[in-house]
Formats: C-alpha cells, sequence, structure tokens
DNA sequence: CCTACCGATCGGTAGG
DNA sequence: CCTACCGATCGGTAGG
C-alpha cells in the first residue's frame, strides 16, 4: 500500500522474468527498520532521506526507488508496527479467560508493544502522527480503531463484573494515556519488569487494595 | 537566562540612555509567544526562524538580536510555561482543604494548564524536550522536578487516607500520563468542561462509585 | 539501484 | 532591528 515499485510490487502485478515465486523484498523492510529507529532517534523532520538509506547502505536517489516519498515510509513504519501489534494483542487475549485476565493482557501486550524491539514504531506513531497528511490518515485511523474496540470490549466486561465504575470510554483513555506515558520513564525493561509493572498498573487502574509482598 | 541581548537586559547590566525604568521586552515576549504556537502546530524542526519572525513582523536577521539560537526561544518557551505552571497550580492549591480536594485542585491545574490559551508551551514541553541539549536540560528538569515534588506531597496525604493503595510514584506517573494524554482528544474546552472532566478523571483515579447524574 | 544534479530552504552572520 | 548574504542540507528527479 505504501509501496512504490519494489520488486515483488512488479511481479504482483503480471508474470515477470521467469521467476515463480515472490522475492522477499528484504531492501523494502529493511528502509522500514532503519527508518523506524531513525525516526525514533531523531524524529522525522531530524532523519533525513540521506540518513535512511545510509543506514542500509545505499545512495539517497535509491530510496525514491522504493518509496515516492519520505512520508511514505513513515506510513509504512506505522501501518507495520500497529498491525504486528494487533496481532500479537490478539492472541495474548485468546489466553485469557476472567475479565481481569483480559485486561491484564491487554496492558501487558500494550507495554510489550511499546518496549519491544520493534517499539520503535509505536513511539513513532505517537510522536509523529501529524506529520501524516490528512489525506493518508484514513487507513492509519482504520487500524487505530479497531485497537480501541478491542479495548472497549475487555473494559465493557471488566466493567460488569463491576470492578470499575467510571466511564468505560474515559477509562480506556485513563488507561492508554497512562501507558503511552512509560514511553517517557520505561527503559529497556526485561520481559519480567513488564509483567511485573503490568501487574502493577492493572492492580492501580482498579484500585485494589495491594498485594502481600509488592509495596 | 535564554536571553541574548534585548532591551532589559542592556539596562540591567548597567548605566544607559537615560531610561530609568527597564522597558517591558515586548518583542522578546512576542517571539516567545510566537515560537510557542508554530512549534506546537508545526513542530520545532517544522517552524523556521523566519516563520516566527514572519509572524511578528521581523525578518529573519533580526530574530538573532534576541535570541542567539533557535533552541534558546524553544528553552524560552518551555521554562516561560512551566514557571505559569507552577504558580497556578500552587494558588490552586492553596484553596484546597482536603487531600481528596488537593488531589481535585492538582488535576484541575494540570488540564488547565495543558489546555489554557498558553497550552501550547505545555504541549510542546510534551512533544519537543528532546530537541533540547542535554547540557540545556538541568534548569527545564529542576521545574519539572518541583512539579513532581508537588504531586508526591499531595499524593502522600490522599494514600494516607486509604484512597489509594499503590505506590503513590506510580499513581502520579499513572495520573500524568493520562491528564497529558488528553492532548490528543481533549479540543478547546470550556472551562466547565474542564471542571466536569477534572472531576471525572478523579473519580476514575480513586476508582469511586459514581455520583447520581453522571454518567 | 547509482550518479549527478536541481531549486528551495535552512540556521546563522557581518556590517551597519 | 534591517539588508544582504553564506555554506550546508534538504526532498526529490533525470537518465541510465
Amino acid at each position: 500500500m505504501a509501496k512504490k515499485n519494489g520488486t515483488a510490487n512488479r511481479q504482483g502485478s503480471g508474470p515477470s522474468t521467469g521467476q515463480t515465486e515472490r522475492q522477499p523484498p528484504a531492501r523494502y523492510w529493511e528502509l522500514i527498520r532503519a527508518a523506524g529507529k531513525l525516526f525514533e532517534e531523531k524524529g522525522y523532520q531530524g532523519a533525513s532521506v540521506r540518513d535512511i538509506a545510509d543506514a542500509v547502505g545505499m545512495t539517497s536517489g535509491s530510496f525514491f526507488y522504493h518509496f515516492a516519498t519520505k512520508e511514505d515510509v513513515l506510513f509504512a513504519v506505522m501501518e507495520g508496527g500497529m498491525l504486528q501489534g494487533l496481532e500479537v494483542v490478539t492472541k495474548k487475549l485468546e489466553g485469557a479467560r476472567s475479565a481481569r485476565e483480559q485486561l491484564y493482557a491487554l496492558v501487558l501486550g500494550h507495554l510489550e508493544g511499546l518496549h519491544s524491539e520493534y517499539g520503535y514504531a509505536h513511539k513513532v506513531w505517537l510522536r509523529e502522527w501529524r506529520q501524516i497528511s490528512p489525506e493518508k490518515r484514513a487507513p492509519l485511523e482504520a487500524l487505530s480503531q479497531s485497537y480501541r474496540d478491542t479495548w472497549l470490549q475487555v473494559l465493557a466486561k471488566v466493567k460488569n463484573e463491576g470492578l470499575i465504575a467510571a466511564d468505560i470510554a474515559l477509562f480506556r483513555r485513563m488507561t492508554v494515556g497512562a501507558l503511552n506515558w512509560t514511553v517517557h520513564w520505561v527503559r529497556n525493561p526485561t520481559p519480567e519488569q513488564l509483567q511485573a509493572l503490568a501487574a502493577d498498573f492493572v492492580g492501580a487502574f482498579l484500585n485494589e487494595p495491594n498485594p502481600e509482598v509488592r509495596r
């Protein structure tokens, strides 16, 4: 969708040079990954097309063989990150039975998405959303909407069980705001630290009396 | 501190042209204000020195009569916003008796700071913090620390009264994260809407049973 | 995917 | 505070 004219695209649009299998457009994904990391580090405007191209060992002109514009690679970073995040969360949710366990799964999944090795995509989403021109926002907003709906379904159950009293729309905003804010104070957590943090967050969101050990 | 050599500064460093009172360096504050709004709208890197100078009707070269670098005006935007925010919150806190009322005062003050006419300063702080070079961060971090301490003092009381169970450091991060996130979904609220929102937030943070009317 | 390049714009400066 | 300007860098393109 954000693709300009990479190898796979050409093969997809008709019979080609004799290759019967689609080649993985490795360079395309390398660029997305490099761009994501650079956008996270220096910001969208602070990272140049040359920076991105250099990072994968190509010249700046070649970047535009893969993407028509700089904005297109930003779009691809965000889209890829959200698709992967949705997948992880959906899977995590299947293993959860009770409403409370599902809430924990969402919280942990969200934290993992933000702080995993691919977390740059979500951080870039949070910081650089406004760099996406309004005409191109719709597909990203659809993904975002789908994620929002997942949260609201779980929160409706949590509220039905009497665990929260607030409006679930406000509660969701409170929750994702608190979780997204961790990008400012959580650094390179281990999986165990993330699990402990998710448990603490669920306890704080529900204002539950503390379990024995944890202060 | 972020000043280069404006009128007031010159007069402050010695006897001058016969003026005995300090002139308000109006152009200096105009630049800060214009810069803040432009940084909010287009981002620090997206707004040029020329944009800022144009906004107050001067040429780009003249900008550098007031500020040595573009970064200095960003610094001034942030510093000014935080100083004003601290003042507002301190005053609001004096009128609050109970711990719960103090929490409400903090929440409302924070929301007002973000969504007031000067809210651009705080939004810029949130989005452009990393543009401040590490050597220049200390004074801003001191202001931030002071604000943090104010929160922690109130939260300690709130916890003492048994209103929350979580660790107050985590609770504070949850709270400010949720409040800062409102920049993404609250638009031009009236004072009344802000008060209602603050009340809802306090209820959600404490997971209190809902009052009668509000859903 | 590279070379060579374009016009535009950037932050900042010299001299008044 | 303005004029006139600098070197650097930017996103993007033509042609292969």
